[in-house]
DNA sequence: CGGCGATTTGATAATGGTCAAGTGCCGTGG
DNA sequence: CCACGGCACTTGACCATTATCAAATCGCCG
């Protein structure tokens, strides 16, 4: 597993479209980040607070969600590590979504000025991270498509190459394997499904043989069956380097 | 209604969150722009397109979808007057999704040099622009909760709602009544539903009072009513005026 | 061994999809 | 001025996917 101040650099790496110069990865690497730790199943920020910092997630997993004034929880988006679930908060004051632990989760904190004096001496920087919150636009985009247009079938395999691509970026995929330490009842919140038809349609997926999922390890027994069976197309991610291939 | 000139300015005062200085307000008035004119039902940029610039919505409806690889078809935004639908493809390079019309409309096109000098001279006007493009992501997120946890009436009410409130930002709302000359079929495609689903809803809909739709009209009839069936909160739009008190 | 949470199973119900046909509206052309 | 055609809207009948409720099993940890 690549140590923790490596995620940074590493996840900017595959979104960043140029090389960044010496200057710049310094840049990156000595911007001050206040380290926390937090158990599954805590908010980190929640909908309406007004955060004067955001956070790289360092380790573990986590989800963005909100919830209907009926009491109904959807979940927006997962992070993996690397990814900076409220980086969002920089330009738009209060939240307007929950960001909580699936998992016991390493966090590192960067004050909004650090951010702005970061991307006020290094434009391209700035572009990079503007990229990224454009990136999340995009994968908000698929699941709209997703969601609203594939059956729980095609959803639920769309989802799990989702996962290994984004795991794969950040070196977290072994053998086409990756630990997803999450449970049913998440993919069921993220994909607009009860737990019972998620759990029903797991089994279809792994008696197909398309993967194994289980005590926290995703498996991938067939990349292409389970492409073609999510109609996956990785371009979504505008990931920089070569497409990936399974 | 106000000149095609005046619907940038109007759009980012709506979403600005500070005053612009005179000069901010000239070098956005100064802006290049060229202008087009579309029918309806024809495709401003299509998804793997690699534009080298952007445009606003001067007059009109767009709408931004994906298809999936069988067929089906999502709308994954709608977007009125001082909109900037491809606005990501300035920092995403190639584009996730297709733009096209719902209404004839109004274009004005500006090169991406021009915004990157835009930005380059004015922080500030970069700011706003990065925001916009976060409160895109924001209505995505809404709209995924939207379509994964409500059902079509309250879906269908929240959108309505959705509506109301952006055209009144950019003034096109008059005695609670604006035009939206967009067929059933766009609702349906924007809302996971089939057509005969949406028509059913409308119907009812109409028949508790809530709104009246009518040759390319939407009246809203009971806006405290609409907002509860859709349990509408205009928080995520996070306009920068006083809260929408229709 | 016991207990708790997660997963699994079964039975039933509901929301929304599909197909097919009919109605109404509006612009065009005779 | 009225018939025609096309498109959007509407209706009805039937069906599929998925939700809900409730209970049983599994697996892990103390």
């Amino acid at each position: 597993m690549a140590p923790a101040t490596d995620v940074l650099p590493l996840k900017i790496a595959s979104i960043c479209p140029f090389e960044l110069t010496d200057e710049e990865r310094t840049a990156l690497g000595s911007v001050p980040m206040q380290a926390a730790e937090l158990a599954a199943n805590e908010d980190v920020v929640r909908e309406r607070d007004r955060p004067s910092r955001s956070f790289v997630l360092l380790d573990g997993f986590l989800a963005t969600y909100k919830v209907t004034s009926d009491g109904k929880q959807q979940t927006l988006s997962f992070h993996v590590v690397g990814d900076m679930p409220d980086l969002q908060s920089l330009h738009l004051g209060a939240l307007d979504n929950t960001v909580g632990t699936l998992t016991a989760c390493k966090l590192g904190f960067i004050a909004h000025d650090a951010l702005r004096e970061l991307c006020r001496a290094h434009p391209r920087l700035a572009h990079v991270l503007w990229r990224s919150s454009l990136i999340d636009g995009a994968i908000y985009r698929e699941w709209l498509l997703n969601i609203g247009r594939r059956e729980a079938y095609a959803r639920m395999a769309h989802l799990f190459c989702e996962f290994t691509v984004r795991l794969d970026v950040v070196g977290r995929v072994k053998d086409r394997g990756c630990a997803l330490p999450i449970k049913q009842a998440h993919i069921a919140d993220a994909m607009g499904l009860s737990p019972v038809h998620v759990n029903r349609t797991m089994q279809a997926l792994r008696g197909d043989g398309l993967l194994a999922w289980e005590r926290g390890r995703l498996t991938v027994l067939d990349w292409a069956g389970l492409k073609r069976a999510g109609q996956f197309d990785p371009a979504y991610l505008h990931l920089s380097g070569p497409a990936y291939a399974g």
